[in-house]
DNA sequence: CTGCAACTTGAAGTTCACTTTAACTCAAGG
DNA sequence: CCTTGAGTTAAAGTGAACTTCAAGTTGCAG
């Protein structure tokens, strides 16, 4: 068994065929066809799928996964050094995100006291040394489950 | 200056006025309204949107904000204790995401140097031990910038 | 009293990451 | 050969948290 189907790929990796084929339309990984037209996955596409996963968690967007993969050598076969350097960038993220949450949960925790959550005194809901990088608007942070 | 328009709430709080409109329809939050039908907030309602805003950061969803919202007293307004209360819960929501992110930082580091992220035997993709509450499906944790 | 910024509404649109549906074809065991 | 489970597609749906739009109204400074 050199490849995989969508089904074994699925299993193998706990995500559904469906999530599969819109990561394929997304660019996100590939596959060969067999002459009646179905999905065949190189074994290699098992680490790429793995690395979607994980990025997932670290909180990163479809978006940069696929820049991230597109930097990825196509003429051979990615090694682990390539893994392993795609996935420290995703590390750094994580520790800034942590770094931000950490500051809020000390900052909650003072406000506790207070019981202020005054817009004018309380730097929690008005965070002039902006708690994240997005500017304005509200940010949504975690989703707790997908729906 | 009693109340405040949409417009100094929006400015005070930082969240848009559509943002706020939406909030309303939700039950987050009560306006009064003048005899032109126009919006007027009590000042306590800076309060609520001030919880809201730091709930997001929290990761709370907004049905479970409403949730919070509710148990607050309707007879009257509330108090610093009651706003305590609240925050301590999402206090705890946070260490709970911020270990989360700190366990799968730490597997990630491990992992970089090998550079496997093998689904059979890496962790971090296939986390039996249950990383998140989630269950199955991929997870969305972090959403980095409201687009 | 006029002009204009700020307000009002419901409905539709947006983004992300998928899932669901319907109608169909393929692969393989009995 | 036939059945059945696994695969195929495009298109539409989901849900969270809003935003945008269009068309109209209000409040207040001058």
């Amino acid at each position: 068994m050199e490849t995989l189907t969508i089904g074994e790929l699925s299993a193998r990796s706990g995500v559904a065929p469906s999530a599969l084929r819109f990561y394929e339309r997304e660019g996100l990984i590939h596959a060969s066809r067999t002459s009646g037209n179905q999905r065949r996955y190189d074994r290699a596409e098992l680490r790429r799928v793995s690395f979607i996963k994980i990025a997932q968690q670290v909180g990163v967007s479809l978006d940069e996964v696929r820049e991230a993969l597109d930097s990825l050598p196509e003429n051979r076969t990615p090694t682990k050094a390539d893994w392993s350097r795609l996935s420290a960038r995703w590390r750094y993220r994580l520790q800034e995100r942590i770094t931000v949450l950490e500051r809020l949960r000390d900052e909650l925790s003072g406000c506790i006291g207070c019981g202020c959550l005054s817009l004018q005194r309380c730097k929690l809901a008005n965070p002039g040394d902006r708690l994240a990088a997005g500017g304005t608007g509200p940010q949504r942070i975690l989703n707790p489950a997908a729906s």
